[in-house]
DNA sequence: TCTGATCTGCACTGGTCAGTGCATTCTACT
DNA sequence: AGTAGAATGCACTGACCAGTGCAGATCAGA
């Protein structure tokens, strides 16, 4: 349609395959000539686009994580300060947990952890593009809940931590570092057990 | 001195090395060539006593999970029924911290994570010779201040499971899995953070 | 139809590395 | 002193892979 159509469409491919290629087999494992099969493009275009493996990697993880961030928000606008907080977090927690246990987004913190050492830009950009972001709306929604008097806080800030470490934590151990896929029930109780601690500590 | 005492003396030699040469460079990445010359030892000498790459790596990371259960559970055996709660909860807290954030700690979850994928086993090793006996031990500790009426709760596991959240949760974020060193004072403040909010929830 | 940019297929270089083979040396025990 | 198991040094194979070069195909817009 457009002049670049065409490049645009090629781009998004390999990034998508980038991604797909490196969470299966790892960064160093996977080698570009599989990314390209994977796009269907030949490496050369790859090349053309991106420069090297790295660049490759860091777009594709960059892209992940705008991905995750879309998601995410959106889970937490749920919590609407009208609405009552033992309901809506209740809710919202499932969401979150669902966002965290997507295939993908165990992918990327698998790579993230991987490469952090080598390639510490990585943290970063996942964090400026998504995890900070995602941290700062809950404690606004936090804030304005303790505004209404249906929490009681200190600082909402940690409450967000902390609520996010309650979902996590028992997530990341329960299902082996995103290794095993838990079932929708275990799920809703590792967020129901979030959720009960969390407003047996903070509830008004 | 005994008949083999040497040849131990290697083999131990051989397992930190390559604990040394993995956390620094990734399992992928590092060669074994570097982990013989770390150790001083010759490239045979490894193949000798752990056959291949992948089984050096094994036992490794199986020599880390040993040492780390003896440090965490060392932290858990502070918490007796008979002292204060708050107390006793802020001063083991602060030790599991320390224990989380210990540099080799850190390494052994980013290995974890990274080969997560393609050799699953390493998961089970690491939760059958520390996580799972660390966690069982907190909840029974949690158990007994139940019944002496310290503590309220339905559930000492789960218990035991949102206490380890509130703690690596946090640290997880703030040292940005373990690149950013955290100045004393932060870690004493995720700890009370943590504890804070589990008295708030669990409290007597 | 022409032109320039992009894409493709293929072959190639240079580098790294796991694992092996062999001849030699060391060490501990008898 | 003698012997067997262990360790060493070194050279080598086979495989994998990032990145490049080139010659030709494709497709856009003028």
């Amino acid at each position: 349609m457009t002049v670049t159509r065409g490049r645009i469409d090629k781009r998004q491919a390999i990034l998508a395959a980038a991604f797909t290629v490196f969470a299966r087999d790892g960064y160093r494992q996977a080698s570009v000539d599989t990314v390209a099969a994977t796009a269907g493009v030949a490496k050369h275009t790859i090349y053309n686009h991106f420069g090297d493996k790295q660049s490759l990697f860091r777009e594709a993880v960059g892209a992940l994580a705008d991905d995750a961030l879309a998601r995410n928000l959106a889970a937490v606008d749920l919590l609407r300060p009208d609405r009552e907080p033992a309901e809506a977090l209740t809710e919202v927690g499932l969401r979150l947990a669902e966002c965290y246990c997507d295939e993908k987004s165990w992918a990327l913190r698998r790579l993230l952890a991987a490469e952090a050492g080598s390639m510490p830009e990585l943290l970063d950009i996942v964090r400026d593009r998504a995890t900070d972001k995602v941290n700062d709306a809950l404690a606004d929604r936090f804030a304005r809940l303790a505004l209404a008097g249906r929490l009681k806080l200190t600082d909402p800030a940690v409450a967000a931590e902390q609520f996010g470490a309650l979902l996590t934590g028992p997530l990341e151990t329960r299902s082996r570092l995103g290794t095993r896929t838990l079932p929708p029930t275990e799920l809703a109780e590792v967020a129901g057990n979030a959720v009960q601690t969390f407003l047996r500590a903070f509830g008004a």
